[in-house]
DNA sequence: CAGTATCCGAATTGATACTG
DNA sequence: CAGTATCAATTCGGATACTG
């Protein structure tokens, strides 16, 4: 890090944004729209989750404290219609409906985990300075 | 990928998370923190025109378009707030002020390119994907 | 079991006008 | 120039009750 300049923020958005950057390309740029799909109140919980095995959906609603019912056909319904996930009904009685991730969604675990790297290193960082700011 | 089974998703949330996560817990964790706080609307932009070089505040309010002033201010206290941007007045007249990343910030900027690889690899197929189901 | 339907409060963002 | 103040619109999320 540090070369000088923008090394690596120019990979970041130089999939020819201009740098005057018009909202209306940027609400179409790859970089936000995933940003903003992951990182709902629920959405890497349940990445997070359903990377480990598929799950079925009382079994994430019990994983997960807090999680209402409709937050979480919501959720997945929006992971679903984007490819990162997959649902499968098994037509037993009483029905059965298995969640796990595509092929897509789990080649996101792994630039998620960089991040995720990042923040359990500079999250303790990051909370010092917000309390001498508060 | 796919050694099998949870290779990669291991390391995005076994900084001791247990299996039934209650939502307390979750709150807390580092990831979430550090994806909601870079997720907003318009977080991440400023994060990237910053890592090309600093700005003045007027310099970023005509490089994003539809970007309020009010909206500007906010999310720069708060990316000031986490230390991740730098605020530095010059009192001339009028009044200047330059806002850059920290070295924090900066260090941001690496894992967020590997997303946005990711991101700019698998949009296609994501927007394919979505307009099926619509 | 696996959801849907409804209602409501909270948080986010936008628009705009004003100030040191 | 670099913001703040105010108000309105939208979106998000929680609670709860109901259904095939």
């Amino acid at each position: 890090m540090s070369t000088g300049d923008t090394g690596v923020s120019a990979s970041l958005h130089d999939h020819r944004l201009p740098m005057p950057v018009p909202v209306g390309e940027y609400d179409r740029c790859p970089v936000t729209d995933v940003l903003r799909r992951v990182s709902d109140k629920w959405t890497l919980l349940l990445i997070t989750l359903l990377g480990r095995h598929p799950h079925r959906f009382n079994e994430l609603h019990r994983a997960v404290e807090g999680l209402s019912p409709r937050m979480l056909t919501r959720t997945l319904r929006v992971l679903e219609s984007d490819g990162l996930v997959e649902r499968e009904v098994f037509p037993t009685l009483p029905p059965s409906v298995e969640y796990r991730l595509t092929p897509l969604g789990a080649s996101l675990l792994e630039p998620l985990s960089a991040l995720a790297e990042w923040a359990v290193a500079h999250h303790a960082e990051i909370v010092a300075v917000r309390q001498r700011t508060a």
